[in-house]
DNA sequence: ACCTTTCATTGGAACGTTCCAACAAGTATG
DNA sequence: CATACTTGTTGGAACGTTCCAATGAAAGGT
């Protein structure tokens, strides 16, 4: 006749045992006879029990719960990424809290106090703009993962990201095995990553012996930022255009076609990261691809360690990209 | 010297009072003197005190938490309805628990349960697959708004979606309105959303007179899909195609470049969702968008309501999506 | 000077679990 | 036939909060 929801206790007097044996048969002991066990199944069932996980958590002091924090969600990489994260999670037992950020880096901090307040055995951080005093707090407290970024080193604090000096060097070499040399960089804007990538295509461009023809146009991550950048580009004739990421790519192809020329026969486009969404055929982008799902699944494997040995000295794992090639890319038109 | 957590027993020792004026205090009591309250902040700060979400829960008995359940991440659509509800959900005091399903429904019951252990206040289902019957007991067990379907009537369950019908009225009518009468509709295949727009679509079509035209071609909700269903749709040589949804729509576009013909000059394409790639300047395509993000806060809106009054009667709340008109549509080339 | 209010504070019960020590009732060991 | 183990079961303490009823102190009213 009480509206509220069954506890251990109803189900305990329901079957005819004490609580401690309903709760022995709920966490499948193998001390419980055939028939209490049988009474006791029975009894959840008809009462429709369910354990109550903050009572439970609270006991065990384990809350068998990982939080995640994803930048934005909005951009198909941390999606990705996040699905990763899930599925290995999941296998191992845990939930996953999720929080999206906004955009104020302050509501960030407060975010993961949420999180933190729930108990979270472990944070996952997927992409994200904490200084690193706060990074240090964090990781001090609760064994910390950050996916994508691998610029702060903190102590206890595992990262895995792709290495995005060699990915750049990759999209380099394949434009230039084309026949490319007038290859310009629409660069990401200011943050770690973009930066990154651009050095890697100085980096390779000088290793090919094309240093004269180095250019880095800044940009941005955001289609509408490829577009722009692209178009400033263009003054300089390239033949090539090897772009911070891949939603700024399909923006610069935008502005490549609004200028009356060809993607690739007059010139081509490379974007990074992968995302689903370039695969789809009215894009066809060639792409260095991050894999982006086992980046999501090797920090949550991460996690999992670390919470078992909470001081293990901190790791940076790098997974390497692949080059993509699709219809973006060809061959360089001959000199003229 | 404790390496575990301070409780708010540490703090109240730590400030020399007892703990049930810090709980007290930390719930902004104004009955709590200043300088005890600032002795408690002091001490707060110093242990670096944070409240175990899981005690708190099981003392009140709220989890201040509402469980989502995200049909896909992968696809856009749904991320964007997510981002609505988190920010609405977040501006009343709520946090989310974010389950994605996979690909299996008999997962999504588990997943459910997962929810409700945690005591999830409320639960939004954006997009499920779950029978009528299941549905109908987790409604009477948890507040429960389900986003984008409103096939199914379950006491106490509200529900938001658009008008798939009349935004499919919509599509027609804009390309009618354009000249177009040999108006082709690639179906998204066998669900409820699906036939409500090609219900739309034949709606229309009747009433301006084009029932002759009618063809509906079998088709499904992704790129691939959208790409062969128009191949298969040009062997009738139509000037307009109506896809089921914009990711159909951009495999679609990709189907006619490559049969030569020029979208919008020769065929014209037009999509349903409004989901933000679709904005991008190389795709560029005309659609009839729903207000994702809408869609989910006034899902959380219902939510907050019914944690409220739980015995409302059930709603079915209908938002009207818009015509978005982008590059994909133009006039109807003159008739041969 | 006494009673009543108000204000700030407190101990303890409750929330629903898990887990430990204890214990009966067999069963095997010497 | 006592002793020792097993096997299944149990009550009660603990987990970290909130909240209620009770308390003491200070202030106000007559």
């Amino acid at each position: 006749m009480s509206t509220s929801r069954p506890t251990i206790n109803d189900v305990a007097t329901r079957a005819g045992v004490s609580k401690s044996l309903v709760s022995l048969a709920l966490s499948g002991s193998t001390k419980v006879s055939d028939v209490s066990r049988q009474r006791i199944v029975d009894a959840v069932a008809e009462l429709g029990y369910r354990r109550n996980a903050a009572a439970r958590s609270l006991a065990v002091r384990r809350s068998h719960t990982i939080g995640v924090l994803i930048l934005d969600l909005h951009n198909p990489v941390f999606a990705e990424i996040l699905d990763g994260v899930q599925i290995e999670v999941r296998e191992h037992g845990f939930s996953t809290m999720l929080i999206s950020g906004g955009a104020d880096p302050e509501l960030e901090q407060a975010e993961i106090d949420t999180l933190l307040q729930f108990q979270v055995e472990g944070l996952i951080l997927i992409a994200h703009r904490l200084p690193a005093h706060v990074l240090t707090d964090i990781a001090a407290e609760v064994p910390t993962v950050v996916v994508t970024r691998d610029d702060i080193a903190v102590p206890f604090m595992d990262s895995v990201s792709n290495d995005d000096v060699a990915g750049a060097r990759m999209a380099v070499d394949h434009l230039v095995s084309l026949g490319h040399s007038r290859i310009v960089h629409l660069s990401g804007g200011d943050n770690p990553v973009s930066h990154a990538r651009a050095d890697g295509y100085r980096f390779a461009m000088t290793q090919h012996g094309l240093a004269q023809h180095i250019r880095v146009v800044p940009g941005g991550l955001t289609d509408a930022k490829g577009y722009t950048a692209a178009r400033d580009a263009l003054s300089s004739a390239p033949t090539a255009l090897f772009v911070a990421n891949d939603v700024a790519a399909i923006g610069a192809i935008a502005a490549v076609e609004n200028a009356n020329l060809r993607v690739p026969e007059d010139i081509s486009v490379i974007g990074y990261d992968g995302i689903s969404i370039g695969g789809m055929r009215r894009l066809n982008l060639t792409t260095i691809a991050q894999p982006l799902a086992d980046l999501g699944r090797l920090a949550a494997q991460h996690m999992l360690h670390r919470i078992n040995n909470r001081t293990a000295p901190a790791t940076r794992q790098h997974v390497s990209a692949t080059l993509v090639i699709r219809g973006t890319t060809g061959p360089a038109a001959t000199k003229v």
